[in-house]
DNA sequence: TTGACGATAATGAACGTTCATTCATTAGTT
DNA sequence: AACTAATGAATGAACGTTCATTATCGTCAA
């Protein structure tokens, strides 16, 4: 039961241990436990497997990045739960976010509605953000402004913290979290009014 | 003359355009325009040649994010310049950071001694988060956490806007720099004291 | 200026391997 | 017995790499 789901997971983990090279049909069929033949039963080819892995690695990145979450908590509460989920989605499953930046550079699976898949699978993320905006509580960008400012922050750090091994202090990681909280607040104490360089 | 570069330059059109599966030694010696067999003559076989072309982009990288880069200037100043030569450097380069962060995914690429090489290459952008840190302008925090939120951004954002094709006013842009300057100093106004949940 | 010659650079057909994919056959289930 | 699922050897294409051959270059004697 669940040989499909045996086959995604199979390629996932070969991918994040050995790379796109590192990927055959062969080779999966062994870690999946069954014929190379059978994963033919499952997909199409190993393109269509590839876009499809790619569908369940973000599925399952977005539930774990929307643990929790509840329309009722205040913004600041969202962003942190956001911030957080993030951040231990990371370095709870590195093999995951490895996967999903392997996935995000290849041409051929980045094609047409694939993008519009993700994009569905993380509009509640986009949403808080557009929501913020338009209550005029954080500053009027364009999303991806804010973002690459609050909740990519946590994405990226987790990743330096996973790949360089390097340790932070749950403290210190809670005054970033919370600068990058009050960052994208348009009632923030900094001044971002035109000076003259 | 600079048969090596054509290769490097080759091959890095080709995975910015078809991603690592398009790259075969036959279709890139096609693109440099020389035989199959005379890449080996600049190259001891592919895996080498990864290898030398995320030292050579990670080079020219390198020289685009310190254009202009002076020791005598304001810290806020070198933080805007190192700021808007990275989001430059995306746009203006786009194939460049694609192959960047391609190569960045290739696990046999980034064994050993090539890391070491990317940090020697960047050593200027972390030592002005370490000299910030030293002199108490900065937070207390890792290089790599003040880094998620300020020299990141940029990084981030440029990818966003050239991948989703989506305009950003200069002005927003130039608030952002500034925002993403501010969250990371000491002196600013954010309160990132301990408040309760 | 010419031409001959050794040395270096470049070639691309050929090689062995590995790849994704197929399908006749077998195993399992209803 | 009828049907579905799974197998893995077989297949041809494509891959990275090699190397005998050819082209190019620099040098120098005639």
């Amino acid at each position: 039961m669940g040989k499909r789901d045996d086959i995604l997971e199979a390629a996932e983990q070969l991918l994040a241990e050995r790379g796109l090279y590192g990927l055959s049909m062969k080779v999966l069929a062994k870690k999946a436990g069954i014929a190379a033949g059978t994963i033919y039963r499952y997909f199409e080819n190993k393109e269509m497997l590839m876009v499809e892995l790619h569908h369940h690695v973000s599925a399952e990145a977005s539930k774990t990045i929307f643990l929790s979450w509840s329309e009722e908590q205040t913004p600041e509460h969202k962003h942190t739960l956001l911030w957080n989920n993030a951040f231990n989605a990371v370095l709870d499953n590195p093999q995951r976010s490895i996967v999903i930046e392997m996935l995000y550079c290849m041409p051929n699976i980045n094609k047409n509605n694939t993008n519009i898949f993700e994009e569905t699978a993380f509009a509640p993320l986009v949403n808080f953000y557009q929501q913020g905006i338009d209550e005029q509580r954080f500053h009027d960008w364009p999303v991806p402004a804010l973002m690459s400012l609050s909740f990519q922050s946590a994405i990226h750090l987790a990743k330096r913290v996973q790949r360089e091994e390097l340790q932070i202090d749950e403290e210190i990681l809670r005054q970033v979290c919370l600068a990058s909280w009050q960052v994208i607040q348009k009632t923030s104490q900094l001044n971002l009014t035109t000076h003259n360089n």
